[in-house]
DNA sequence: ATAACTAGTCTCATTATATGAAACTTGGTT
DNA sequence: AACCAAGTTTCATATAATGAGACTAGTTAT
């Protein structure tokens, strides 16, 4: 879902970035033309020209292509010029720091939920998130909390774009469901993952408000149920509101 | 120097890409005008089709642009599917704790040296903030012995990309104290920087080798004047040697 | 060995789309 | 109110993208 819409040349060429991208392995040039609408030399072409600007990276042993390492430059200039990564990241620091539990810094883009940062618990399990990692927005703490503070029409507009996967038992199948959790959450201001993404893993999330509750990305400190169960959570609601808070007065 | 070749349109708009994440601030549009060889409305159509598909980020506030979000998950996928970093990932953690150092690994990537991933000496994991970060190949440890390593005539391709800037008092003002440096470089094994790059900065870097000897990267040992001398490097050499070994010998 | 098949690459007439001079709109400043 | 600069739109033109099909190289089957 997304950005499939028009752009001429530059949209398609990045359409075609993101299809390569998407297969997660280095993929030969005729499975990348089995899942595209173009013709054969014109993908052809498109390859080859984001393969030049070394976007795309060509393994001539294997035959294969997979995202270049020029992206890798430019994510890093996005990181450091974004308007909130550069702000949050002491504050996430500290909050590592004194809770000694994962921490996940995450904003929406195109209806995902994209991790912008994170702190890894002190030794650790293994942390799936890492920056630019993206996952489902509707059964993420991350993900619910800033669904629910969005305004009302983006969040119709979000909630149309989730696919309502079941990943495991916890997971809510449908939006009127989650839209019940979601007026919950707006409630009581921050929101739980129940291993409802990945069994195990708990989290509590709040929101980065800035003025007129504008939310603009959400906080959540993450812990295994081997650790923790959901209300020992609860504990680490006051720094993580806290952070949240100071975030966001530091936010524009 | 690099991309500035042909491929189209869509070349040209990875160069408007470039050249916005190139200030290093958002800027705006006129700012970014100045700066291009593009008539007005054609910039303006390339920016407006970069932010459609998020490759860039428009600030309406502020009016101004910086590279977007997209950026992040594209370079998540670039990385885990890099044929190298994944790979040594767990070589990297091994080597960091034993030596208790800041553990450096990068690759060249248009004849500047593209860190891959880092480890700090004291913090745990790494984000983009580090990761995508560049330096030049001529004045750093890993940059200088990959360049020794390299083929021949890439390495007379990449020395001409080198500008020599004077970073410190130590760094090379010139192509042929370098090259001087690269023969020893090639004989020793090993390649220091000596303050080139940043006072107070030292490191010893190894070339990853691949069969045939050619060479994919480098990882480096860094660390500060305060804390150790040169000769206290040379410390590290037997595990940062086996480290560049175990890596090459899995790559590929 | 030869044929049959497949993946990848190249050609070229056609067409669509990018282009950019100029005109226009908007918002701020004198 | 007049001015100026920044940003946006228009439209005829030229350029560049397009894609059917032909070609090549490499692989498997006969």
């Amino acid at each position: 879902m997304g950005y499939e819409t028009g752009d001429g040349t530059v949209g398609k060429a990045i359409r075609v970035l993101d299809l390569v991208a998407s297969f997660g392995r280095p993929v030969r040039f005729s499975e990348v033309l089995l899942h595209s609408d173009f013709p054969k030399p014109t993908l052809y072409r498109f390859i080859q020209s984001l393969t030049n600007q070394n976007m795309l990276s060509y393994d001539s042993e294997r035959q294969t292509y997979a995202p270049g390492l020029r992206l890798l430059r430019l994510a890093h200039a996005a990181w450091e010029q974004s308007s909130l990564a550069p702000i949050a990241r002491p504050f996430l620091d500290n909050l590592a720091k004194s809770v000694g539990e994962a921490v996940h810094f995450a904003q929406i883009d195109n209806g995902q939920v994209l991790f912008i940062d994170k702190r890894s618990a002190s030794a650790g399990f293994d942390t799936l998130a890492q920056a630019g990692q993206i996952a489902p927005a509707y059964c993420t703490g991350v993900g619910k909390v800033i669904l629910a503070f969005m305004d009302d029409d983006l969040r119709t507009r979000a909630l149309q774009q989730q696919a309502f996967m079941k990943y495991t038992a916890a997971t809510h199948d449908g939006a009127d469901a989650l839209s019940v959790e979601l007026t919950s959450i707006r409630h009581d201001g921050v929101a739980y993952d129940r291993e409802e993404h990945e069994s195990g893993i708990i989290s509590i999330a709040a929101p980065i408000l800035i003025r007129n509750d504008v939310v603009i990305g959400a906080v959540s400190v993450a812990t295994t149920t081997a650790r923790h169960d959901l209300s020992g959570l609860e504990t680490f609601r006051p720094q993580l509101l806290k952070t949240a808070d100071q975030i966001g007065a530091e936010a524009r």
